[in-house]
DNA sequence: GCCGGTAGCCAC
DNA sequence: AAACGTGGCTACCGGC
């Protein structure tokens, strides 16, 4: 979104590829202005029977789109072929993927334009450098194309490629192009407040300690707490890998009430990290050009198939904590206009329904039951009415541990229960379940036996060495990876059929919203205020029907004028 | 000044 | 802090 348009290069066939300088610095377009250049582009580049493909073609569309040109169809991306054919692999680049896959040697983007602080634009240099750049960057495109096209089929990934991700892709683009607006004002107020009670908290601890220190930094806080007051570490062996004892949240968790800097530490700590992290970083994340925060999404992030957001990370904006909350608010719809939510209800655990074809969980669903509490009623063997609060937050711990590939140890840990008593409640849990218990047995053995596991949709994340893993915590770790991946996976291929669908959907019907944000089960849409109930309705129906499983996947709609205040629809 | 590792923590 | 999955960002800190 900040980069301007040098030049292009095209090719129709290795051999073929030519270079168009449109942006270089009191160079090239002797016989067109710009404008002309662009224009006489604007047709082949959509011409439907001339498929384009490239290598990170998301980055293309973005640039493009912002100089008026709309490349299309987009039928083959190599990045993301290769992501496809392996997830984990660490070859995303072009030029790393063309030395493993064709012996090509390509020169560094450094080479041309240098790096830190002296790195220059592409625009700076002459123009016969930056056309043999980039004009071997289509050409080992087209050379890696049929490679990765025998793959995938092989792999039976084409279809995921074709009707899934390459769909995908433009919405995606137009997603980041749209952005979000922002209160900046209301965040600078917020950082003023914060910033006087973080110098009151921090006057406090310095006081106990006797001495000033840098309270953002863990080591020197360790020494402060554990040393100078004294305070006994909980455990001999909480000492991190630099030698200081930690000073975790769930360290100092476990010491509050002992000394009442504790408090203030993690009154701190909490604040602190909003601070820096979202209510002073946001604002220098505007646009200047459209007044509007674009994140991008990496398609090819996540070795689930999950995607991932960044600069700014906008799938992990807080919510949990009520000032968190507040930072959520700072997220608004432009005039006129309201954000409309919509999110999968347990999309995960009706996934393992679907799959573990587990007859217990599904009449839960059927019921349309809450699910931790009707796993409470079962486990515990009570009533559902009668399940009390403390039952169904260890339930509600179970079935997020079953997600994670839980062993009893990780369970206990984090709902704060004996070893015994987690041994106990995951036995009770797949006496209950025993469609769950033997989908588990199943993935891992697929996952040894097959190398492989894979989503309902054929996504798949490879464990070539757990066969062969003799060292019990890498092979656990493996089998919980497993495990989550076909859930995880399952729930991203979903939500991304809905996100194919939708565009289509709104224009259709005539509606003008746009989606500008996903948070892995959720939607955000920005819609016209007066449109509002026909948009939720139908962005409900799409979510909804995106991938008929055995049980509803059922989808909550919400609105606001901010990201932080919705209420339901 | 740049880079990478570490600690810590935000989201789903 | 950890044997419960997937990510990204900030501050600190030491090395170059």
């Amino acid at each position: 979104m900040r980069a301007s348009l040098v030049g292009l290069a095209l090719a129709t066939q290795p051999g073929s590829g030519f270079y168009l300088p449109l942006g270089h610095q009191g160079e090239g377009l002797t016989q067109l202005t710009l404008e002309q250049a662009l224009e006489a582009l604007r047709r082949p580049l959509g011409e439907a029977n001339t498929p384009k493909v490239g290598h990170n073609l998301k980055y293309d569309y973005v640039v493009l789109k912002r100089h008026g040109l709309t490349p299309a169809p987009l039928t083959f991306d190599t990045m993301i072929a290769e992501w496809l054919s392996n997830p984990a692999s660490r070859n995303l680049g072009l030029k790393n993927l063309a030395w493993v896959r064709q012996n090509i040697k390509m020169t560094p983007i450094e080479e041309l334009i240098g790096k830190g602080k002296k790195q220059r634009s592409m625009a700076d240099l002459p123009i016969p450098l930056v056309a043999a750049y980039a004009v071997a960057d289509v050409e080992v495109v087209l050379r890696l194309m049929p490679e990765l096209e025998r793959e995938l089929e092989e792999r039976q990934a084409i279809s995921l490629l074709r009707e899934i991700e390459m769909p995908l892709l433009p919405v995606l683009a137009e997603m980041e192009i749209a952005g979000v607006a922002l209160d900046v004002p209301f965040l600078q107020q917020m950082s003023l407040a914060l910033s006087e009670r973080l110098a009151a908290l921090e006057q406090q601890v310095f006081e106990q300690v006797g001495q000033p220190f840098n309270l953002n930094s863990p080591q020197q806080l360790s020494e402060a707490l554990f040393k100078k007051l004294g305070i006994a570490p909980p455990d001999r062996s909480a000492k991190t890998a630099t030698g200081f004892y930690s000073t975790s949240a769930d360290i100092l968790e476990s010491l509050r009430g002992q000394h009442p800097v504790v408090d203030w530490v993690l009154e701190y700590r909490e604040l602190s990290k909003l601070k820096s992290t979202y209510v002073d970083a946001l604002p220098l994340q505007v646009n200047p050009l459209t007044g509007r925060v674009h994140t991008s999404f990496s398609q090819t992030g996540s070795v689930t198939g999950r995607l991932a957001s960044s600069d700014p990370n906008l799938q992990n904006i807080p919510i949990r904590s009520e000032v968190g909350r507040q930072v959520r608010r700072a997220f608004i719809a432009a005039p006129e206009h309201v954000l409309l939510g919509a999110d999968y209800s347990q999309i995960e655990l009706r996934i393992v329904a679907h799959m573990a074809d587990d007859q217990n969980m599904l009449a839960a669903f059927h019921a349309g039951q809450d699910i931790h509490a009707a796993t409470a009623a079962a486990i515990f063997g009570v009533p559902i009415e009668s399940v009390d609060s403390q039952q169904r937050r260890r339930a509600k711990a179970i079935n997020f541990g079953l997600i994670y590939g839980m062993s009893p140890y990780g369970l206990s840990r984090y709902a704060d229960i004996t070893l015994a008593e987690a041994e106990d409640f995951v036995e009770a849990y797949f006496r209950q379940f025993p469609g769950v218990k033997a989908y588990l047995d199943r993935v891992r053995r697929l996952a040894a036996e097959q190398g492989y596991v894979e989503t309902l949709l054929g996504r798949r994340r490879y464990f070539p060495a757990l066969k062969h893993l003799t060292d019990r915590n890498q092979r656990n770790r493996e089998e919980r990876e497993a495990i989550n991946a076909p859930i995880q996976g399952t729930a991203a291929d979903i939500i991304k059929i809905a996100m194919v669908r939708l565009p289509p959907a709104l224009r259709s019907a005539g509606l003008s919203a746009r989606l500008i944000l996903q948070v892995h089960d959720e939607l955000v849409l920005e819609c016209p205020q007066a449109e509002l109930h026909p948009t939720a309705a139908l962005v409900q129906e799409v979510m909804s029907q995106a991938y008929p499983l055995k049980v509803p996947l059922s989808t909550d709609v919400r609105w606001g004028v901010n990201w932080g205040d919705m209420q339901p629809l």
